[in-house]
Order: C-alpha cells, then structure tokens, then sequence
DNA sequence: GATAAATTGTACCAACTGGTTCATTTGGTC
DNA sequence: GACCAAATGAACCAGTTGGTACAATTTATC
C-alpha cells in the first residue's frame, strides 16, 4: 500500500505523474483479497455492524473495487456466505466413510463433524448471523438451493447398512441424527461466549474441548445403538 | 398516542396550551413499554441493526423517555438481555423436580428446557445475538454475574440419585449434560432459518416439532442410562 | 403550597456510512 | 499497436442515526 508519487489533492485526478507503480493484473487475487477481509469484517460485526470502509481498509485494494466486483454490501455479504457454504459441502463430500462398518463410520462422522465446527468459528458465527437474518440470503443466492442434501445421503447409507447389521435400531430418520450432530458440534462454538459467561468453563480450551468431543460422539452412537 | 391539541412548530415549545392533556404517572409502566419495543427490535435486528427511532415509535412513549430511563441505546440493549436472562432463571429455579424418580425428572427437565426454547424463541435470538457481540454485555451486567448455576446443582443432584439408584452410569459432569440439553433444545429454533432453507424442513412447524422434542429426550436419556 | 420526580415534544446536530463520480493508467492478448 | 478489461484513488454526497438542547407541565408526596 504505499505510494511512490504523492497523489494530487485536486477532486480531479492529475493527467500525469498519477503513479509510477506497476502491478500485475489478477481479479482472482483481488476478489480473494476483498473476500478475505469481508469475511473477517462480517464475521466479527455481523451484516449490520460491520463497515465497508472498514472492510476496503483490510483489504489490499480499495473500496473502489469493492463496488466494481460485488456491487454493494449485501452482495459482498452473499459471496461471503455462498464461498463458506460451498466449503463445507465440499468438506462433506470429501468423506469417504463407504468402506468402514457402519459404527465407525457414523462415529468417524460424528467426530468429523464436530472438529470442522471447533476448527471453523468463523463458518459457525456466520450461519448465526444469517440465521439472525432468517436466512434471506441463503434464500435468494441462486447457487445453494441446488447443492445441499449430500450429507443426509451419506447418513442415511451409513444408517441403513447399520440397522442391516442389527447395530443401530430401527425408525429414525437420517435429518434427526444430522440434526443431532449438528447441535452438538454447533452450540459449544455458537454459545461458546454466553457459556464461557455463565457457568465459567471455556468449552474452546485445549484442556476441555476433546471431553466435550467425546461427549458428543458417544451421544450419538448411543441414540443410534439397537 | 392522540394529542388533543396540535403542539406548536417552534424549537422552543409554547408557554400555554401546551397540552391539555392527563396522564398517570407511572415510571415502572413506561420502562415496560420501552423494554418491550426494544425487545421487538432487538431481536429482529441485532444491536447494530436495531434503530432506536423505531424502538420509540413501537413504544407508548418517545425517544426522550428511552434516553431518560436507560442512558444509551447500549444500556437499554443490556436491560432487554438482563430481563430475558431473569425470565429463564426464574423458570429453572421453579421447575419441582425433587419428588421424582431421577429418570422421569430428567426427562421431564429435558421436555421442559426443549419447550421453554421453542416457545421463546426471542430468547433464542438475543442469545445468538450476544453470542455475536462476544457476551460482551452479559460480561459487564452486574446482575448476570451472582445468578446462575442453579440449573447445574438440580441436574447435579438428579444425575446422583440416578447413579445412586443404578438408573445412570457414572462418570457424567452436570455440565455436560446441561449443554447437551440445551444444545438439542437450542439448535432447533436458533437455526430454523438456514435448517428450512437447506433441507427444506421446518422444525418449528407444528406437526414436526413433537417428532424433535421426543428424539432430544430420548437423546438424552440414552445418554446417560447405564 | 412547596418540592421533587415523571413526562412531554420537537427541532436539531455532528458523525457516520453506503455508495458514486470523475478522470486516468496499466497489463495482457491478438 | 490496438483494444479491452483490470485497476487506481480520492473527493464527495445524500441519507441515516444515536443522542441532545430547550422549555415546560403535570403528578404525587409531605
């Protein structure tokens, strides 16, 4: 950020002189880096509270090219969401649980899960403020209602193949035991604050965190167990 | 909110006929028709997003009297959380447990904790909400700090008689179980939003929510039978 | 009747904020 | 060398927003 030829002070650019530096042209590079800070800026202050200068400071470019790429703040808020969303469904289908037995497959998961939530505060906080948003721009980004689903899929193989065996019990369905998952991968970092506040125990802590892990995954294969 | 004289257009207001007009005093009912705006506010558009405009035209007052009884729009924020936080302690410290069996007292407090979040999601959402800002006001209200933990000695207490009783296997911190209640009871509601928009459920919807209550409850107590 | 607290209204302000305008240059590609 | 997309930068703007100033009145209390 910084500059060779003093920029002219006039409203009106200068003709010459206006700047001897060179760079290399990369949109890529600039998206990322405008993505990059707005996701910290959002992450932090949520939609409302966060500010686009403040935004375009973080960044290595300018609030110019903010505009020029997403075109407003909401815009820039839903490549933010839509790049977050797009990075745990392909973390979702990096699984490759098939070839394990159906215990260790769903417990695998269970464990999975809740490291990627502890790992990804900045995913968790996001889906809280676009749920404080009643999801609205989920709602109206074109690029995740197609995508989704995939890991009830996987749930819902892992779970039949278990009932086959006679290891889990029959009747529940594949949205419940993901819906469980979820929650308890996604509480201890949502409401890490409030809890930290309340009861006094940083559920984030190194020395906390693998007790709470177990929890959770022993929670859920015994919901499942015949 | 009609005025029986129609007040002057000057900066400075009128000497007579000001306002023929009666009113009660009654400063405990015009804090609670503040808090209630702001609570309206608030929980639909977070601290930053809330407009202390629109909280005093939802409110029987005006803006002066918003300024007059909380100082900022901080401090009327703080009180809306603090009185939420005295309405669940209040519910848990009124829950009669003790008479029962240790596993029909857990289960019914686990029934009890799921409807209280379903029925109050405002609750749900100012908790998110400060969840966002870091529990940064729960961290500087005097009253939130002395409170709590209550919650945490009755399921202490329950888990014991059913570890004493041979119901429950041991080994279980009260802490433990509590955020796993809260976790299956919270989650629902906090993420209804993004849970419809992804999977095209409604967990709140009337003819889903019984299925989610029963699988948090049987959750819970698999969790921790021996 | 005096005193203090509760209440009323509204115009107003300074700071902030999302977004735009203007004019121009540079890099890559054919 | 031509041409277009990429990139630059800073001033500027209109609308918004939290918060205040000012001046007065009414109600309850003793």
């Amino acid at each position: 950020m910084e500059k060779t030829v003093t920029p002219a002070k006039t409203g009106t650019p200068p003709r010459a002189d206006r700047k001897a530096q060179s760079w290399t042209q990369d949109p890529e590079g600039v998206r990322r880096s405008i993505l990059d800070a707005a996701r910290l800026e959002f992450v932090e202050h949520g939609l409302s509270g966060a500010r686009v200068d403040e935004i375009a400071a973080k960044t290595a470019t300018s609030k110019r090219m903010i505009y020029y790429y997403f075109g407003d703040k909401e815009g820039l808020y839903r490549a933010v969401i839509e790049e977050m969303y797009d990075r745990i469904r392909r973390f979702e289908r990096g699984l490759d649980l098939g070839a394990l037995p159906p215990d260790e497959a769903m417990a695998k998961l269970a464990g999975f899960t809740f490291d990627y939530h502890a790992d990804n505060p900045d995913f968790v906080r996001m889906v809280m403020i676009e749920n404080i948003h009643h999801a609205r721009h989920l709602a109206t980004s074109t690029k995740i209602a197609t995508l989704n689903l995939s890991i009830i899929d996987v749930i819902r193989e892992i779970y039949r193949r278990g009932v086959a065996e006679g290891l889990f019990r029959p009747g529940i369905e594949a949205l419940d035991i993901h819906l469980t998952i979820s929650a308890l991968s996604f509480y201890n970092v949502s409401n890490r604050a409030s809890i930290r506040q309340v009861f006094g125990h940083d559920m984030g802590a190194p020395d906390i965190l693998p007790q709470r892990r177990q929890t959770a995954i022993d929670t859920v294969m015994r919901m499942l167990r015949a």
